[in-house]
RNA sequence: UGGGGAUUGGUGUAACGGUAGCACAGCGGAUUCUGGUUCCGUCAGUAGAGGUUCAAAUCCUCUAUCCCCAGCCA
């Protein structure tokens, strides 16, 4: 793969960097100035898949690591038996991995080899459970959900405390071994810790730890009939597995005060007869990721799929990483966009468009260019046999890439009947600055040679279906002939694409709208009804489906382009530049006979502002 | 009416008491065999009010606005 010249974007380092730069510095988690020390993790629950704001996550935890020289885990907070499945695990660790991104021990061959479990660390927690009841740090509560919500009080009014809360040590713990035995029903009893009712914030009123659950979990199978709280388990998790900087949304600040306490009750008289101190990792905040005209929330992607908005978890309109990566986006544009919309604590909002920009920064310098016209209308060289050849074919070298002059060029058929771009010809065209074809007008075929509508053919309906054009034999290649006698050079404004119709492949082509066309899809209007239902937004017309698309033949692209780096991407994607029109990525996933293309994204077009 | 966070051009993001910079978007121009790319120019900002200081986006006080929190979800 060649470097392209480009240099690196100017990247800021923000204030996570920041305080481990300060850590790394002070030797708080090993030697002054050892960077290794790092580690970080990133812990989904696998009860769904990845989108575009995961990413984000993603890109700050494994790049943070990546970049210090330390370790970043990927652990499944499977926490929840009844949300998870592994199949989601699955396509979480693919899509990392599709990323670029790689866990310690992580194995080309295993996928599975290295991924950590919360579930795993279930044995330790119970120990660290029955340690807090013991110490009167947690108890068992016979209240129902709705009994416990009810106590809990409002932000002006505190809480009241359960009547359990000050049982004896040896019912809590005899209750609790009964809970993880199986003898109660799910719900009928938990384990809470005893902080404060009265606290502002609502997470140290009390805190469930365990819960009843009689679900069988999608690893440990029904070993548990308890199963821990995110607040109880995720400190602990982080601090068996020696995270150093444990990185989370900004929702979550009010649970460190929670995170902090479970581990320093942990703490509490070690060293001692209950062991050694256990390792306390620092919680950081961070701001989620914002995009304008697309969801993030599970519920409503979901929603999409089930009810057929779209064909399904990968459709290439879906923000989700296996939308993305099938819609033609490379790992390299989302982790750049990620590196630009920054680090902080500010809820921002980023313009999708940052997104499709870095994608065309990536494929503009990567991806091989071809001719492919989307909606062919058929040309006739009229004069092509003049000479008794009609029926010959002459091939024309064409630029591979104008940005990467190693990928070389390729030959491209040109003979008697082509096909041009419908769009490019216009019989009465609204203004002068129409440079394309039109009646008795002269037009550039890139690569091949300049051509001169001299009549226009239609259907019984009036409909255009051909034309009949000549050529100039002394523009081969698309180059202006010599200068006349007079030194004048002839000039021709416009240059359009094209194919030879006998010789070009047959494909189809998918073109992608936003699915919705507002900026907060789902934000409803000021003046919205209570029943308003945020699928109004959908944008109806977000597909568009091309059977008639004619790509010229040199696909798959040359070796040339392939050992060069172009026409050749690291997650086996092709991808093209269709001149004039955008990126498109072969769709495997379609399952067809005929090469099926999506439009990653359309070139820019200054033109249709103006 | 409680607690926790946040606020710098249109949108993001730097500046860590010392010239408010960068990117994207916008606008104008140049180059171009892609209405692409590239290049040049340009518009535009410290939420408000006080205070400390030779000097404040930065420190202090008050105000405003926005986000999160009352799951046996994560």
């Amino acid at each position: 793969m060649t470097e392209t010249a480009k240099t690196e974007p100017t990247r800021t380092v923000h204030f996570i960097e920041e305080i481990m730069e300060a850590d790394v510095a002070s030797g708080k988690w090993g030697a002054p100035g050892d960077r290794s020390v790092i580690r970080t993790r990133f812990p989904p629950e696998p009860n769904g898949y990845l989108h575009i704001g995961h990413a984000k996550a993603v890109c700050i935890s494994f790049g943070l690591a990546e970049r210090f020289g330390g370790t970043c885990n990927l652990r499944f907070d499977d926490t929840n038996p009844v949300k998870e499945e592994q199949r989601y695990a699955d396509a979480i660790a693919e899509d990392i991995r599709w990323l670029g991104f790689r866990w310690p021990g992580a194995g080309e061959a295993d996928a599975q080899a290295g991924i950590l479990h919360a579930s795993d660390y279930f044995p330790r927690m119970h120990e660290w459970a029955v340690e807090l009841i013991t110490k009167g740090k947690a108890y068992v509560d016979d209240q129902d959900a709705e009994t416990i919500r009810a106590a809990r009080g409002t932000p002006t009014v505190p809480g009241t405390p359960s009547p359990f809360r000050d049982r004896p040590v040896e019912e809590s713990l005899d209750l609790f071994e009964r809970m993880r035995r199986g003898e109660f029903g799910d719900g009928a009893r938990v384990v809470r810790a005893k902080i404060d009712m009265a606290s502002p914030n609502f997470n140290l009123r009390d805190p469930v730890m365990y819960r009843v659950l009689n679900t069988a979990h999608h690893r440990t199978g029904d070993a548990w009939h308890i199963y821990p709280m995110y607040d109880w388990a995720h400190g602990l998790e982080d601090s068996i597995e020696g995270i150093t900087h444990s990185l989370c949304s900004l929702e979550f600040e009010d649970h460190r005060a929670l995170y902090d306490w479970f581990i320093d009750a942990i703490n509490e008289g070690r060293p001692g007869e209950w062991g050694e101190p256990i390792h306390h990792p620092q919680q950081i905040e961070f701001a989620r990721l914002n995009p304008t005209s697309i969801v993030t929330s599970k519920r409503k992607l979901r929603q999409l799929v089930d009810e057929g908005k779209v064909s399904g978890w990968d459709d290439p309109r879906m923000p989700t990483l296996s939308g993305l990566r099938r819609r033609g986006y490379t790992p390299e544009s989302i982790r750049s966009f990620c590196e630009t919309v920054g680090v902080t604590k500010f809820n921002a909002t980023h313009d999708i468009t940052l997104l499709e920009n870095a994608l065309r920064e990536d494929l503009n310098a990567r991806a091989p260019r071809r001719m492919c016209v989307l909606d062919p209308l058929k040309v006739v060289i009229t004069n092509w046999g003049e000479h008794g050849d009609e029926q010959r074919t002459e091939w024309m070298a064409a630029t591979n890439n104008p940005e990467n002059e190693q990928a070389g060029t390729r030959e491209v058929p040109f003979a008697r009947e082509l096909f041009i771009e419908r769009d490019d010809f216009m019989e009465e065209p609204p203004n002068k600055k129409w440079f394309r074809l039109k009646p008795g007008g002269e037009v550039r075929l890139r690569y091949g040679y300049w051509i001169t509508c001299q009549e226009v053919i239609k259907d019984d309906t009036g409909e255009v279906v051909e034309l009949r054009c000549t050529y100039d034999p002394q523009t081969r290649g698309g180059d202006s002939p010599p200068p006349d006698a007079e030194g004048k050079v002839r000039k021709v404004k416009g240059t359009v694409h094209w194919v030879s119709a006998g010789h070009a492949v047959e494909v189809e082509v998918r073109e992608y709208d936003r699915l919705f066309t507002v900026e907060r899809p789902d934000r409803a209007p000021k003046e919205a009804p209570d029943d308003w239902d945020w699928l109004t937004n959908l944008n109806a017309d977000s597909l568009r489906v091309r059977t008639g698309a004619r790509l010229e033949p040199n696909w798959p692209v040359s070796d040339v382009e392939r050992s060069v780096g172009t026409g050749d991407f690291a997650d086996g994607i092709a991808r093209l530049q269709f001149e004039r029109h955008g990126y498109y990525a072969v769709d495997g996933s379609a399952g067809d006979s005929r090469p099926i293309f999506n439009c990653a994204v359309t070139l820019r077009d200054s033109w249709s502002k103006k």
